[in-house]
RNA sequence: UCCGGAGUGGCUCAAUGGUAGAGCAGUCGGCUGUUAACCGACGGGUUACAAGUUCGAAUCUUGUCUCCGGAGCCA
């Protein structure tokens, strides 16, 4: 006999009464009845509900006895699907027979049929994706990733992988992870230094931290290319905003300016929310219930808006005569604090601003710089609540300028020979971004830990499994 | 890394110098087309760790570790 089709509780839950389905999953909670039943809630991840169970204690297939069917275990459970007797489902599942396929001793499983609190939860990492919350989380995260890969390749972007292990440090800042096969107890030395020549590559090498220097080779080439992989930054940062290792999202467009990167930026963010709004409706709900009450009023403000365009000069002009006391004061050059940034998203404006022309002196050497000689084509998107989630800029695409740029900035132009020789040879004028993938997911769930949001969190001492 | 807060049964929390408790979970029993089921009983803690103050410390002091919130860095 072939093997049956399981049957999804999504589907299942949708559907009309039908003989015949095979569900498969983990028990939730189990209601018995000395009526002779059982009440068995499963979930198998395709949805947040579960399905109900009920299980005459009489069938002969009705195994529980052998392996206890408790909280955790996984069932298979061959039935008809029927109209409910009971309130709060429409369908529901008569078993014909159940095979317990693990059991868990209800004495020692971490995961209770009653609330647990996600730093709990962050503890049993390896349990925790069976909780509504993480599951929901996952899928309203892989909505978001199927989304990022349907907009661009929808507008002509094309998928590229840019290195992971590189020899190319983006900013000339930023701690970056080694990667070396060098023993490290007795590397070889060579005038009291590390000699890199004996190691893998013949050269020191590190993770990415972004991909953005690469994909400008692309963009030179292909016009509209898009990266999506992981990155990883060596700081200290103790938040619950930070990751040690996260997603990122970088499109680099030639022929696109400033505004058009700004226009592109809040076309895909008002794309991803619209999207997860339309299809994780179910798991939006409960983010909006039990996460974040304001969650859903947020997105549906979010994607039917504008958002603000200020220039820096008037974001801080605007900071100066407010009477709001901030802890850091401003000043014409400085960074804009994250005080700063949540006033004029969640006080003044109340929607998502973007905040452009930057001060040359506080940003990086590739950004292009304007005519006024003094601020350069940068613009960060900042959220209500969450603050920058995206970074970007039109890049510098005139080689004497760069040039100049990089020396003032100290670095050393061998090291960036390919990038000029983007500008040296048929140049164009591009732009892109980067936007924090986890921070995405942040932000459209409500979780307002970074750590919940991604299965496994990488953050100073944390990398577990 | 800096500032602040917190570590008490499996989980969430009480007890603020004087006998460590509750709810939930677990076990046992009862009841029930139940649905975060309900009712009753029972078991379960070297109060993060180390040192100190005190007749007496979960409580006060110091150090260490861990977690949370905020800041910086950024995405």
């Amino acid at each position: 006999m072939a093997k049956k089709k399981r049957d999804t509780v999504k589907v299942l839950l949708a559907d009309q009464p039908r003989e015949g389905v095979l569900v498969q999953g983990w028990v939730r909670t189990r209601r018995d009845s000395k009526g002779g039943f059982s009440f068995i809630e499963v979930n198998d991840g395709s949805c947040l509900k579960n399905i109900q169970i009920i299980a005459e204690h009489k069938l002969d297939s009705f195994k529980y006895w052998n392996k206890p069917l408790t909280t955790g275990s996984c069932v298979s459970v061959h039935g008809n699907l029927v109209a409910s007797e009971g309130k709060g489902q429409s369908v529901e599942v008569q078993a014909v027979s159940i095979e317990v396929h693990g059991s868990a001793d209800p004495e020692t499983y971490p995961l209770q049929k009653k609330f647990h609190s996600l730093e709990y939860l962050r503890e049993i990492s390896h349990l925790r994706p069976r909780t509504n919350t993480i599951g929901a989380v996952m899928r309203v995260r892989n909505r978001l990733a199927y989304s990022v890969h349907r907009f661009f390749n929808d507008r002509g972007f094309l998928y590229l992988n840019t290195p992971i292990i590189t020899t190319s440090d983006c900013e000339g800042a930023g701690e970056m992870f080694q990667v070396t096969t060098l023993d490290m107890t007795n590397p070889p030395k060579n005038d009291g230094k590390i000699d890199y020549s004996e190691d893998f590559f013949g050269k020191q090498t590190s993770l990415t931290v972004s991909g953005q220097l690469e994909a400008e080779i692309y963009a030179m080439a292909l016009s509209l290319v898009y990266t999506f992989g992981p990155t990883f930054r060596a700081e200290n940062s103790n938040t619950s905003r930070h990751l040690a290792e996260f997603w990122m999202i970088e499109p680099e467009m030639a022929f696109y300016d400033l505004d058009d990167n700004m226009d592109l930026a809040q076309e895909f963010l008002q794309f991803l929310f619209n999207d997860v709004l339309e299809h994780c409706t179910g798991d939006l709900e409960f983010f909006n219930q039990r996460i974040d009450k304001h969650l859903l009023e947020t997105l549906n403000q979010v994607v039917s808006h504008d958002f603000e365009r200020l220039p820096y000069s008037e974001a801080i002009h605007l900071l100066e005569k407010t009477s709001q006391k901030f802890e850091y004061s401003v000043e014409w050059g400085c960074n804009l604090q994250a005080e700063h940034e949540r006033y004029l998203a969640e006080k003044v404006f109340k929607k998502p601003v973007i905040i452009y022309n930057y001060p040359e002196t506080i940003k990086p050497f590739y950004m292009k710089l304007n005519e006024d000689g003094e601020t350069v084509r940068a613009m960060d998107v900042l959220l209500p609540k969450l603050g920058e989630i995206i970074g970007g800029s039109q890049r510098e695409d005139d080689y004497d300028t760069l040039m100049k740029r990089i020396k003032q900035k100290e670095l050393d132009p061998e090291e960036y020979g390919w990038y000029l020789d983007l500008r040296k040879y048929g140049s164009a004028p591009h732009s892109g971004f980067g936007l924090g993938f986890e921070r995405l997911v942040q932000f459209t769930t409500g979780v307002e830990n970074i750590r919940d949001v991604i299965p496994f969190p990488r953050t100073p001492k944390h990398a577990g499994f």
